[in-house]
RNA sequence: GCCCCGGUAGCUCAGCUGGAUAGAGCAGCCGCCUCCUAAGCGGCAGGUCGGACGUUCGAAUCGUCUCCGGGGCGCCA
């Protein structure tokens, strides 16, 4: 529809400009848009508004001359000129009712397009430190993550979602140190867990557990292990790990070690597939080291001559890429920085055949974006094809009382807590409905009291309807006709309806493109209410029957539409309710 | 101190590649089930778009400054 009016003002610019009133580049600012205001006109156009200055006339002046020399089309019924200079276009019935059969015939495939054009997309979220279960603020991200990847594959991207384990990390070393010591009380050893340690029930459960399956065989000599630890709580923490280690060995601390990752990871991985989220691959942090990729980034980066040594570390040059301060990535102890082996990790992405990678971090990393992208530069890369998209905290509250978050301190709820409460459908609804960088308050009373207010079931409630009008149609010995005549679809809810349904390829492109899939959300909002509307306006199955069936046929097509964009948020679409 | 994100109706938020009278939900008030699910619909009321200046025919939208809220600035991950 856009189409023909463009091809209709570009006809009419062609006259002006061969009269001389106008240059040829004025084709190049042809804009239409929907109209806002129905009483405008289906379309509207700025065009004479934006050429006013160029051809020194006023802009209702140049709308006028631009209307004289436009060709008529069939399917343009109205044009005029309103306002300070827009031209409004309204569109026969019939164009605007051939949507339909456009919705029905396409399926669940309407609103899909090849504007990606099968470009390979990494997409790596959540990627939370397996030292814990996911919490709520984790849920946003993954709800997040997993509704841009069915939009970016809706729109012809080649979209995959990956976790990118941190099994590496000092923090990992704590996790394991605290399975420990619960370990150690399991056995009914007087161990303490130390302040820093994580406290969570779940350490218990897993130390427990390794009592079950290894028996005594762990135990170490209490006296000297937790003997005059430094009073520093980290330094503390940290004499314990190698403590442990030491007294150990390598094979059976590797047995505590990965009893808690596993077990997490684990856990983190069936909490987020009953979430409806799907990872093609878990990368393990590990493999980075293990395979001597670290190792093998560094020595690119320093045969670019971008890093330097100083004070026993070896110095990235981050600065020369914008960054505030230059960034270590080999320690003065020889160990790699995590930031180490994140440059490593981006550069075997782009080794493994993406083109663009999108990372969704949490709002609490962005400050670490720029020496991300500085690194992805300094090892040849095109820093556009990184991009780091993040995702703002919510902040939770028990009705007033703000709820405090703390993975180490074990206080927090959990995302499969709140699953069970509110339903998958509503939580995933809930985190998609904001766009990501706005904060968000996320009162778990009112999200568990008042769970049947959530706008995801007013969307719902418009898929159930639909499929309910077409069972009492069943229930009353009818079908659905075969040929319905659609002219006769005049009501003003009716062509409201066209007008949604034809909109919505043009917001999942939209959407995709902005990273946002909150507009799907807000669209089909605004699809809903257009059906509820026309529901309680006009009887469906109404006994004339070219009526009946020209509107079961309109109807069938919102739910189809409904149903593509649930989908696309990882919603579903019931059918009763 | 520097950087990032927010500041729009009582509350939670859309709108932000400039465009016509600034929108929705919730909360409030008034109506609507002999009729396809009232998890619904219709109506009323509610706004200095944080503030100032600037750019423009036109600014919630762009620029500068400023105020408020949140976050980030490790040889942590």
């Amino acid at each position: 529809m856009k189409n023909i009016i463009g091809k209709v003002i570009s006809q009419g610019l062609d006259t002006l400009i061969e009269e001389g009133l106008l240059s040829k580049e004025a084709k190049d600012s042809v804009h239409i848009e929907r109209a806002r205001d129905r009483q405008h006109g289906d379309f509207a156009s700025n065009i004479a508004m934006v050429l006013a200055k160029q051809a020194k006339m006023a802009p209702c002046a140049i709308a006028e001359k631009l209307l004289a020399a436009m060709p008529s089309h069939a399917s343009i019924t109205e044009v005029n000129i309103a306002g300070p200079g827009f031209i409004n276009f309204k569109l026969a019935t019939q164009t605007q009712s051939a949507i339909i059969d456009t919705v029905r015939q396409a399926g669940e495939e309407y609103g899909k397009s090849k504007v990606g054009a099968g470009e390979k997309v990494m997409l790596e979220f959540v990627s939370s430190n397996p030292t814990g279960p996911l919490h709520v603020g984790h849920g946003r991200g993954a709800a997040y993550g997993d509704a841009l990847r069915r939009l970016l594959n809706a729109c012809g991207y080649e979209a995959h979602a990956e976790y990118y384990v941190n099994d590496a990390g000092r923090q990992m070393h704590i996790l394991a140190i605290s399975v420990y010591v619960r370990y150690l009380e399991a056995a009914g050893q007087p161990a303490s867990l130390p302040a820093n340690g994580y406290k969570g029930a779940y350490v218990s459960d897993l130390g427990a557990a390794l009592y079950t399956n290894e028996g005594d065989d762990l135990l170490l000599e209490l006296a000297t292990l937790f003997a005059d630890l430094p009073e520093d709580e980290e330094a503390s923490i940290d004499a314990l790990i190698s403590r442990v280690q030491t007294g150990l060995g390598e094979k059976k601390y590797g047995l505590v070690f990965d009893a808690g990752l596993n077990a997490l990871v684990e856990d983190i991985r069936q909490d987020l597939s009953e979430f409806g989220v799907e990872f093609e691959t878990w990368y393990s942090e590990r493999s980075l080291v293990d395979k001597g990729m670290i190792s093998a980034a560094v020595e690119v980066l320093k045969s670019n001559g971008k890093l330097y040594e100083q004070a026993g570390a070896w110095w990235f040059k981050s600065t020369d890429y914008g960054d505030e301060k230059d960034r270590v990535v080999l320690r003065a102890n020889g160990a790699h920085t995590y930031f180490a082996a994140d440059i490593a990790y981006h550069l075997d992405k782009r080794q493994r055949g993406y083109d663009k990678l999108i990372n969704i971090w949490g709002a609490d990393h962005h400050g670490y974006i720029p020496r991300v992208k500085a690194a992805f530069s300094a090892m040849g890369e095109d820093a556009e094809r990184l991009h780091v998209l993040w995702v703002q905290f919510a902040v939770l509250y028990r009705g007033e009382e703000k709820v405090s978050m703390s993975t180490r301190g074990g206080d927090f709820v959990t995302l499969r807590q709140l699953r069970e409460e509110v339903g998958n459908d509503a939580a995933r609804y809930f985190y998609v409905m904001r766009k990501p960088e706005q904060h968000m308050d996320f009162d778990l009373e009112l999200a568990k009291s008042q769970s049947a207010d959530n706008p995801v079931y007013y969307v719902q409630y418009a898929h159930a309807r639909v499929c309910s009008v077409y069972r009492q149609l069943e229930e009353k010995g009818l079908q659905p006709g075969v040929d319905a005549d659609y002219s006769l679809l005049g009501e003003q809810q009716e062509l409201d309806l066209m007008m949604q349904l034809a909109r919505y390829p043009e917001v999942v492109e939209k959407a995709a493109r902005d990273y946002a899939p909150h507009q799907v959300a807000n669209y089909l909002r605004e699809l809903a209410t257009a059906f509820h509307a026309y529901y309680n306006a006009h009887p469906f199955i109404s006994s004339e029957e070219n009526l009946r069936n020209a509107r079961l046929a309109l109807i069938d097509a919102v739910r189809v539409v409904i149903a593509c964009g649930l989908n696309t948020l990882g919603v579903s679409a019931p059918e009763a309710m």
